[in-house]
DNA sequence: GGCCGAGCCCTAGAAAAACTTGGGGCTCCA
DNA sequence: TGGAGCCCCAAGTTTTTCTAGGGCTCGGCC
């Protein structure tokens, strides 16, 4: 006869939510990096959610995993269950922010936005919200909006981009933006250009210095190339623009301006430099190619508050 | 300009349920007991939580708390959402425990169920579900099926009470039961029995060995009192079966098997003892009173292993 | 055919989170 | 006026979670 057992629970949340992960993933590498954390401590979890299931969650190859049927057919319930769990929490914290008036704004954003465009407009945007903590956290995606607290979000799209949806935001054109390749004026003055048509004069500078990439915007060059003189392969375009490879958008900007070659500028953000004649854009004009400056508004948000915040960074991109 | 932060994130899932629990009793001191920690525990975990949500969510009084008026409007989504979460956790696991068959069956009993009527029945209802591991967990109040892996509940009900809903789980009676006084066969015979009229000789009997309570149905012997003499009051009646009071039915039921008085039986729990003879029912028929045995099965809970488990059980009532 | 590199697994020990203990203060009620 | 019921706070302890570091297996690439 079982005497009374201790009473049984359910898996420790840290479980659920490594789980959750992995499946939607498929890979607990993958997952361990979205929940921050090794990749360790999700095979650990899931060993532990294993275990309370009573059978394996997960087929294990050597090469990664696949989540079983039963693990699939419960996934996207759990999934559901773990954004609501977020909106809720995140509603319990606006609820009481509203209600004391002290408040912190959450912004996320694409690193190059954050300070090449942001920042310049920082002071405007504390002075149009006052009593309003700002704080910006620089990240390469867009967040779950239903699972992470950030009030707003700052990052592109390309034309025909959905990706408000997938990170439970709505999305507001802020500006569309341009392509311009731009160099330093020492650069450009350094170089004979004698070249009469300035799509050539580009491809001999672009032989000389090379072009200047970042990881994010790795296809720029080729897109605007592509788009300059039609017919041209990607494969053809890649090799034009060759030349080296920065993680980050504004260090490949920080090399442009220390003449190491020529970039290729995202109107928007390098205005400023070009006003100041820091940067030169001697090759032509500025080609739209679809690319959007997005405010993400989390979906589920409403209120004065937010209404007031969103309007005050419309203002700062017209 | 603030540079990125440490990324903002959502407070830990210990301190929602403590502030959920908290918020839904109106108290600490009662979201600990159903949390099985302490107090200052949760205390602590709300202190955390008021701190990331930047604001008060309870006010406190001296003789208690009271939810703040932006805690009452977020609450509903918060308790909805944890109730799903627990959902689709137990459905994770009930997916895999199907497809392997390796199955234990949770069941949650109020203590003299488990008992009385529960273990009498257990080794017919093993024989009845092959391969299935039975494991019994006794408390005094059904739980929440949303929120804690229990198979099956075995709980009484009295006639117009709706458990069911409250811990989303469909109910279904079992068996009526009746009430019953009851003594040892010594106590019967030790006592001269002359009275023409039962009851009269009853309320003798009490007033010299006096009745047996258990906290759980401390009511039964003032509703059988007032069921059998009407017009008797409750006052009245607690005073004719004054007696010796006991955390478990199954304690004063040892009383009683003790000769140490009269215990209102429950003729369902009592029955197997009564056809023994090591108990006595010398005053009148059992009545019956609108007590159910219910059996509770997780509203959520669908399958046919649940069905045959179900099935299992109900053919032990019959 | 041998040598990466990508993934996952395991274990031991460190770090962080959660909980308990014990002491205090405040009200309400008897 | 004293006890009981609540909540708060500050250590100190236990439990949980995570990291580090070493293995293993596979697939792709010289």
């Amino acid at each position: 006869m079982p005497l009374a057992p201790p009473r049984p629970r359910l898996p420790p949340h840290t479980a659920v939510r490594a789980f959750e992960a992995a499946a939607r993933h498929g890979s607990f590498a993958r997952a361990a990096e979205e929940l921050f954390v090794t990749p360790a401590a999700v095979a650990q979890q899931i060993k532990a959610l294993e275990t309370w299931a009573g059978g394996a969650l997960f087929e294990r190859h050597s090469q990664g995993i696949r989540l079983s049927a039963h693990g699939r057919r419960a996934l996207p319930a759990l999934s559901a269950a773990v954004d609501q769990l977020g909106l809720a929490v995140q509603a319990l914290r606006h609820e009481t922010q509203t209600a004391a008036r002290r408040s912190t704004l959450q912004v996320a954003a694409l690193p190059a936005m954050a300070q090449l465009w942001l920042s310049p407009r920082l002071s405007r945007l504390k002075a149009a919200l006052p009593g309003v903590q700002v704080s910006v956290t620089a990240l390469e995606q867009p967040p779950n909006f239903r699972r992470e607290p950030f009030d707003l979000g700052l990052f592109y799209a390309r034309a025909g981009d959905r990706i408000e949806a997938a990170v439970g935001a709505q999305g507001m054109v802020l500006a569309r933006d341009r392509l311009v390749p731009v160099c330093s004026p020492r650069l450009q003055q350094a170089l004979p250009s004698g070249r009469p048509r300035v799509l050539d004069d580009l491809i001999d500078v672009l032989a000389r210095c090379g072009g200047l990439h970042d990881t994010v915007w790795h296809d720029d060059w080729a897109r605007w190339l592509q788009a300059a003189r039609p017919g041209t392969t990607a494969a053809e375009a890649d090799a034009l623009a060759a030349g080296p490879d920065f993680s980050l958008y504004s260090l490949a900007l920080q090399a442009a301006l220390d003449g190491e070659g020529v970039l290729m500028g995202r109107e928007q953000l390098v205005a400023p430099l070009l006003a100041q004649g820091r940067l030169h854009a001697p090759w032509g004009r500025p080609k739209a190619l679809g690319d959007t400056l997005m405010l993400l508004v989390p979906a589920h948000r409403k209120g004065p508050l937010l209404a007031q915040q969103v309007q005050a960074l419309q203002a700062l991109a017209g």
